[in-house]
RNA sequence: GCCAACGUGGCUCAAUGGUAGAGCAGCUGAUUUGUAAUCAGCAGGUUGGGGGUUCGAUUCCCUUCGUUGGCUCCA
């Protein structure tokens, strides 16, 4: 369909193809009706706030399959706000912005939203909605929008308000005895939100400062239909079993315990054999690109962490020192001073360079309580670890090495969707500008170079270099960061680092920080998520299952188990007094790929009945074959 | 650390202001089985820890620890 609209200078706009409007909110503006409008023109999203021709062709749809539900969510949310100024007059109101999924909406409150009060906001909402009230919108200027907020007694919005220049217009969005500071847009009237559902309360600092008050927060979600929402939270429940805590309980793969403490730990021997293979795999494969694989101690003096400005800046991080002959000793919560100290140990010209060193370097850190989760973020944990030492003209075929190995690595694991941001130079840095814009550069560079897309996360860098970070979302829509290439400009200087050049004088060298996995704990966390438990056969603690039907084939089973022993493949057999029906059960229960059934007939012939986890049986194969089977799946 | 919810045998979950019950797992025995649960018996809990209210608490209150969801932080 086509669209026509008339642009604030008057010129008219027209797009062809390709517009999909999502929504037409009325407003008023100078006495003149206007309509605000948020569409989709060319697959791309826009929010349009002018007026639509009189000719224009619009239809209104809603975004049920399409991308853009943010006004829905955004218009929910003041709904909901409306709906607890009514219930709970004395809350003040703060902000309230749609989300990836859904919205929230912040309020001051002294008293906790239990969930008995979401039901009392819920059915409120309901009726709201049911009255079919318009969200119109009114333009203002600052001071006036000023003077309703003060009229209003809401403190947080006069607060935003005190921070936008006097000059400009502001919009405000009513719908009936509610009135909210909102750029828009929004949807025609309340009755548009047929299907809602408020997920949950929690606290968040106003502002997100931890220093600022903690306001009460309600998030909820919203859909266009009762279907879509049904949808919507059994989804939610289905994500829920992928959980790597639940999944990681069921496999047997680890736990972590009270006795031991908080976001500590313990890898059982399912689990162990996995990154077993993950650790081998990594170790092989750094070889093979040229790093150095090394140990460096658990602990080190105080004064190396000094050094390393560990201990001005990241003291909080850390567990507390223990003394030893009068010295304090920490745990450590990083690698690098310890890889930097064996570059130091000899004099480096620049034809060792490029130097990489990698660990797999198990660390402590005092993370908040709060924080825990799972595998995801715990206080003890093995980084992946590795630093390059280069010079500058070595910086962008080194970066470059670096992404190509990070995505070879991941792709083994089998992952594929994944966030990639580049982050640039916060406000507050350490090093030379020009450095960091060469560093910048280089890690743009590589990106571009694969194809991929990235976002960049302006300041988001840390104060000592600019990086990349590869995210990897859970099963509940949540990312990790996993992947992070760092530049440093800070330790080098700290440890006074140098490279002799040709030119016989001692250089500054660049260092780069990388984890390719992150953590072996969270990538395991993601893994498990990821597969839902299915792992790729090469990683899987039992890989072949053989099922004797009868004690009498007993024997024949064994003889299974040891050829496939023979050939490298983890295999177990399952000789209990049990019939085959519970033993198959108890197999695909634990995802074993493959279960080898065996019976009379099979003994006879050398074969197996082979069945695949999920896909069932797959018939009668002759042994050498099915073996074969397996060996070529664990590639 | 902050806000909130939750915490019952190894696991999943019941129940109640009057000293806890099931299924699975475990153990013992029987069963020898053809592609997702064979049957029977037995054993297992000071209801996360501490304190209080009460004639009596697992249930109500306080506190502490832990978990979960967010905030903050971050691999």
């Amino acid at each position: 369909m086509s669209l026509k609209i008339k642009l604030p200078d008057g010129a008219i706009k027209e797009f062809e193809e390709n517009v999909k409007v999502i929504d037409v909110a009325r407003s008023i503006s100078d006495g003149l009706a206007n309509s605000s409008l948020a569409g989709i023109v060319n697959g791309k999203k826009v929010d349009l706030d002018y007026e639509i021709c009189q000719d224009a062709e619009v239809s209104i749809i809603t975004f049920k399959s399409e991308e853009g539900p943010e006004i829905y969510w955004h218009s929910t949310a003041h709904l909901m706000a409306q709906a607890v100024k009514q219930l709970f007059p004395e809350v003040k109101v703060t902000i309230g912005p749609a989300i990836d999924n859904g919205f929230y909406y912040d309020f001051d409150s002294e008293k906790a939203f239990s969930d008995s009060d979401l039901e009392k906001i819920e059915q409120r909402m309901k009726e709201l909605s049911n009255e079919k009230l318009p969200y119109v919108r009114k333009e203002v200027s600052r001071n006036e929008a000023m003077e309703i907020f003060k009229a209003m007694d809401e403190p947080y919005k006069l607060e935003i308000l005190s921070e936008i220049p006097e000059d400009e217009v502001l919009s405000l969005y009513s719908q009936g005895d509610f009135t909210d500071l909102c750029r828009g847009p929004h949807l025609s009237h309340t009755g548009k939100i047929k299907a809602f559902k408020l997920l949950r309360s929690s606290g968040a600092y106003w502002r997100g400062n931890e220093n600022n008050k903690m306001l009460k927060r309600i998030y909820g979600i919203s859909f266009p239909s009762k279907k879509e929402l049904k949808v919507y939270l059994n989804n939610l429940e289905e994500a829920k079993k992928r959980d790597h805590r639940k999944i990681g309980k069921e496999l047997d793969l680890f736990s972590i315990n009270d006795d031991i403490g908080p976001g500590l730990v313990l890898w059982h021997p399912k689990g162990a054999m996995i990154r077993h293979q993950i650790e081998t795999f990594w170790k092989e494969q750094h070889l093979e690109y040229g790093y150095n694989l090394v140990y460096t101690p658990h602990i080190g003096k105080g004064q190396l962490w000094e050094t390393s400005g560990h201990l001005s800046f990241y003291k909080d991080g850390m567990y507390d020192s223990m003394e030893m002959d009068g010295i304090d000793y920490y745990v450590k919560p990083m690698n690098c001073p310890f890889h930097i100290m064996i570059y130091k140990s000899s004099k480096r010209s620049y034809r060792d360079l490029p130097m990489k060193l990698a660990e797999l370097g198990t660390v402590y850190r005092n993370e908040l309580s709060g924080a825990l989760h799972g595998l995801m973020r715990v206080r003890g944990f093995t980084q992946d670890d590795a630093h390059i030492i280069c010079t500058p003209d070595q910086l962008e075929e080194e970066v470059e090495k670096l992404l190509d190995f990070s995505l070879m690595v991941l792709g083994k694991f089998g992952f594929e969707n994944f966030e990639i941001y580049l982050s640039t130079m916060p406000e507050k840095s350490v090093g030379d500008p020009n450095e960091w814009q060469a560093a910048t550069e280089s890690l743009r560079k590589a990106i571009e170079k694969h194809n991929l897309d990235y976002k960049i996360d302006e300041g988001g860098g840390a104060f000592y270099g600019p990086k990349i970070d590869i995210k990897i979302k859970d099963a509940l829509d949540r990312s990790w960061q996993c992947t992070t290439i760092q530049f440093d400009f800070n330790l080098p200087t700290r440890f006074d680092m140098d490279y002799i050049g040709s030119d016989n004088k001692p250089h500054r060298p660049y260092m780069i920080h990388r984890a390719l996995l992150g953590s072996i704990e969270r990538f395991f966390g993601t893994l498990i998520e990821y597969h839902a438990g299915n792992f790729p056969v090469w990683l899987c603690p039992v890989q072949v299952k053989v099922l004797p039907i009868s004690d009498a084939t007993s024997e024949y089973a064994n003889e299974v188990l040891e050829a496939l022993k023979k050939r490298g493949i983890r295999a177990q057999i399952d000789e209990r007094s049990e019939k085959i029906n519970f033993k198959v059960r108890e197999a695909e229960m634990e995802k074993i790929p493959y279960m080898f059934v065996v019976g009379g007939k099979e003994a006879e012939e050398a074969s197996v009945s082979v069945r695949r986890h999920t896909k069932g049986n797959l018939g009668v194969i002759k042994l050498e074959d099915a073996i074969n089977l397996v060996l070529e799946d664990k590639e």
